[in-house]
DNA sequence: AAATTTTGCAACCGCCTGAGG
DNA sequence: CCCTCAGGCGGTTGCAAAATT
């Protein structure tokens, strides 16, 4: 979907405000919604370069755009800004995102100072459109221990195996020596993005971390902190490890048994790209028989 | 090929907070 | 204090594109 597509559809606002000579409820009464054009886009590139960024309302009615500040800004914060990364999110983002999400929730602002570039729009659109959509097809509630569960034992492995397998040298990480202690204030950092998996010291796995830099590579970080790859190299025999642990590790967490309150939706769920397309035919049925 | 359904995401809405008068 | 306003945030909607029937 072009974001200016649709422009000739755009419908102008008649305010609530009572009617008015003056300019300024002229503006008001003139006020533009929907899909912005190229040349609001253009105006606003334009004025923001000249003048800054800011005073949104202000910049609005001299610029000469027949917007609302709100609207201005968002549309400079969420598509126009240079830094905005366009396309779909990597495999590390999605690693972050979910790891964020399960110590930050719904801060999808906050999510998104770890992710330079994406906006806390395109993460909330994420986690709305793929992560809970996995939630409906299993049936089970989205914030429930259950599900997080899946994500942290199923996915988020799967996410680091992709990263591992991603023929890049490396995946922007740098790995911290898995003797040096984690600490909170390791991941609060607006320019790094870090991660641990602390849960999975049940699983005897170890805790990593991933900072936002060039310097690393991600054979170092599987088969040095994560510490269950296997002789020979391969991370399959690492899953193997986590899915079995984590298989009874899910049982104890609240994860559903046959009696509890989680059924599939339907058959379809394995033949339906789960999880973006991240998981083997084996995986999912081990993940079903561990439902069941 | 056409009709219908689903998906993805840009944009809007309403609420909250903090600054300034 | 109280009020107003701007900016920020999370939730929700609308709709074009893609997928499916």
């Amino acid at each position: 979907m072009s974001p200016s597509s649709s422009s000739s559809s755009s419908s102008l606002k008649k305010t609530s405000t009572s009617c008015s000579e003056d300019e300024g409820d002229h503006h008001q009464q003139q006020l533009r919604r929907g899909p912005w054009t190229i040349e609001e886009d253009s105006v606003l590139v334009h004025y923001i370069a000249r003048h800054g960024e800011g005073r949104w309302n202000f910049l609005a009615k001299h610029a000469g755009l027949r917007r609302t500040g709100k609207s201005c800004r968002l549309r400079w914060l969420n598509y126009l800004k240079p830094d905005v990364k366009r396309g779909n999110l990597t495999a590390e983002e999605q690693f972050l995102i979910l790891e964020l999400h399960s110590k930050l929730g719904n801060r999808w602002s906050k999510i998104a100072q770890h992710l330079p570039g994406r906006t806390d729009n395109e993460i909330k659109n994420y986690w709305r459109t793929r992560v809970q959509k996995q939630a409906r097809q299993l049936n089970i509630d989205a914030n429930s221990a259950a599900f997080k569960n899946i994500l942290r034992y199923f996915w988020m492995p799967r996410l680091v195996q992709k990263m591992e397998e991603s023929t890049s040298p490396c995946f922007s990480s740098t790995v911290i020596p898995r003797n040096q202690p984690l600490t909170k204030t390791d991941y609060v950092d607006g320019n790094s993005c870090v991660s641990s998996l602390q849960h999975v010291d049940n699983m005897k796995m170890s805790q990593f971390e991933i900072f936002g830099n060039n310097d690393c590579n991600s054979n170092a970080l599987a088969k040095d902190w994560y510490g269950y790859v296997g002789d020979n190299g391969s991370y399959c025999h690492g899953m193997e490890t986590i899915n079995m642990a984590s298989t009874s590790a899910l049982v104890g967490e609240g994860f559903p048994t046959p009696a509890g309150d989680c059924h599939l939706a339907d058959d379809n769920w394995v033949n339906d790209g789960f999880l973006d397309g991240i998981w083997s035919m084996g995986e999912l049925w081990e993940l079903r028989n561990a439902l069941h």
